[in-house]
RNA sequence: GGCGACGUGGCGAAGUGGGAACGCUGCGGUCUGCAAAACCGCCAUGAGCCGGUUCGACUCCGGCCGUCGCCUCCA
């Protein structure tokens, strides 16, 4: 079976600033340089927090097993309006509940099992960046300080809109700017306010960051002033992302990132969102579904629709992810009895199947033909196992085959050894077979219902009973 | 009001100018003492609605209706 990808082209992604899908570019030293804007750190992130963590996180392993180097950061936004609200709410020191829940967020997207961004940058870490930012900012005339602020002036950055589609005199202004110049300009820099309990020292005087500099100045930190892809969710492109631009552009004077990926929204009748206050936890979805299921979730629905959260829709994974580890199972029975011969549907099929997956992945990251792919694969497996059954060598490549595959997905656990059943668990099985030989069925049913409300499932099969947690 | 995305079977969800993937559910069958799993087969003559282009449209164009996101903090 061969190793290598089954793919010429290179793979493709869509762009919200070219409304087209391109082919992903490297940076100049061949790395796939990757910026994802992560969560700000006020409360406990929810599922829809976790989507662009998935997808750009999976993206990431999927360009890695491709032969890319990438280089994948996501930062923490750890000083914000919102932060300080939380504070006062809580009753305590705003960069102590910043950091609380910036470890809650580490914690509770490793439970995801889907590796760590390269690089988890925090604003408080970027202080002298941000300030020399926007400083650079002021000399070129593309921003000004006004009483203890500094704004930057959205007019005169001529691509101002191009990531939105917007121009400035089709906005709906809502805010009056009696420090601004114009409605539209944004902070740089917040002068401090006496309910703010932390603040640092600038040209400006004492303030933070406002809101979307950070992104600009971590991003260049992190990656230089220029790299291929930056992510995140579809309701940041305007004005955050498009925000970016101008003042990254503005201070660096290159384009800022090649492909901007924006993830469509998580929906729990209408936008999930904090301030909506209809949100599921992350780590309450974790607890009640599990990270197999819920990755399972996200990228069976491409990351550019909107994604319905609901009991129904996660039990259908469910059942699709208990499908695929039905295949490896099956694949464990095989091993332990092996056929003789080579079984060319299942070889044939495999290739089909791996062939489809990184096709699927190439066209846009298409996570839901992928999943047609891997189920290609489950099929093929499954009628290997119960028909013209591969030698043990085939059986293994098989597994090897399906595992590269799933492993993509982030979901090769679905093919790990399971657990093996308690020595009682396992003695009840016993017993059982010994009343079914003697056609005992009423105790045999009997010993099944106690196995079963142990937690175990036993399903007979031509090499025995197989015992599998339920 | 402006910008954008989208409307496909019971549900979820794809591709495609000329046979509507895939998964779940349901139905029939095989296997099984039964069950579970698996396997085989069936399930949209139609793709929000109305026009247009075309030899031919679900697929392109226009209009309408509807849903959602952004325009304010938001993944």
């Amino acid at each position: 079976m061969s190793t290598a990808i089954p793919t010429t082209d290179a793979p493709r992604l869509y762009s919200t600033l070219s409304r087209t899908v391109e082919p992903l570019s490297t940076s100049p030293d061949g790395t796939v340089r990757m910026y994802v804007c992560g969560p700000t750190v006020y409360g406990p992130i929810h599922v829809g927090n976790a989507r662009p963590f998935v997808v750009f996180s999976v993206l990431r392993r999927y360009l890695t097993r491709r032969g890319f180097a990438v280089r994948h950061v996501c930062n923490v936004t750890d000083i914000n309006d919102k932060i300080y609200v939380a504070a006062t709410r809580e009753g305590v020191r705003s960069d102590v509940l910043a950091e609380r829940y910036r470890a809650e967020y580490v914690a509770d997207t490793d439970r995801l099992g889907l590796g760590r961004p390269d690089v988890e940058p925090t604003v408080t870490e970027h202080l002298p960046e941000i300030i020399a930012m926007i400083a650079r900012l002021i000399d070129v005339g593309l921003a000004y300080p006004s009483a203890g602020d500094v704004y930057f002036r959205v007019d005169r950055f001529p691509g101002y809109g191009k990531l939105s589609g917007r121009r400035l005199d089709e906005m709906l202004v809502t805010e009056p700017g009696e420090t601004k110049e114009h409605p539209l300009d944004f902070a740089l820099w917040k002068g401090h306010k006496p309910d703010e309990d932390t603040s640092w020292d600038s040209p400006w005087g004492p303030g933070r960051p406002g809101w979307h500099i950070e992104c600009s100045a971590m991003a260049a930190a992190a990656l230089g002033p220029s790299f291929d892809v930056h992510g995140g969710g579809i309701d940041l492109a305007f004005p955050h992302h498009e925000n970016e631009i101008a003042q990254s552009e503005g201070a660096n004077g290159v384009p800022m990132a090649r492909i901007w990926a924006h993830n469509e929204m998580l929906e729990l009748g209408g936008k999930m969102s904090k301030s909506e206050g209809n949100i599921v936890l992350l780590r309450d979805a974790l607890d009640r579904w599990g990270r197999d299921v819920l990755v399972a979730f996200f990228l069976r629905t491409h990351y550019r629709s909107k994604l319905p959260f609901g009991d129904a829709a996660l039990e259908d994974t469910a059942r699709q992810v208990d499908s695929i580890r039905n295949a490896a199972r099956a694949l464990d029975r095989a091993e332990s009895a092996p056929g003789e011969g080579f079984n060319r549907e299942l070889a044939e099929s495999l290739v089909v199947a791996r062939q489809d997956f990184f096709q699927a992945l190439d066209d846009d990251f298409h996570t839901p033909r992928a999943f047609a792919a891997l189920f290609e694969a489950v099929h093929a497996i499954n009628r290997a196992v119960e028909g013209e059954r591969p030698d043990i060598d085939q059986l293994r490549a098989a597994r090897a085959a399906f595992v590269g595959l799933l492993d993509v997905l982030g979901l090769a656990g679905l093919a790990d050894p399971e657990p093996g059943a308690p020595a009682e668990i396992l003695a009840l099985a016993t017993e059982r077979e010994g009343a079914r030989a003697a056609r005992e069925f009423a105790l045999a049913d009997e010993l099944r219902d106690r196995i079963e409300a142990a937690g175990y499932q036993v399903r007979d099969t031509p090499e025995g009973p197989q015992v599998t947690p339920k």
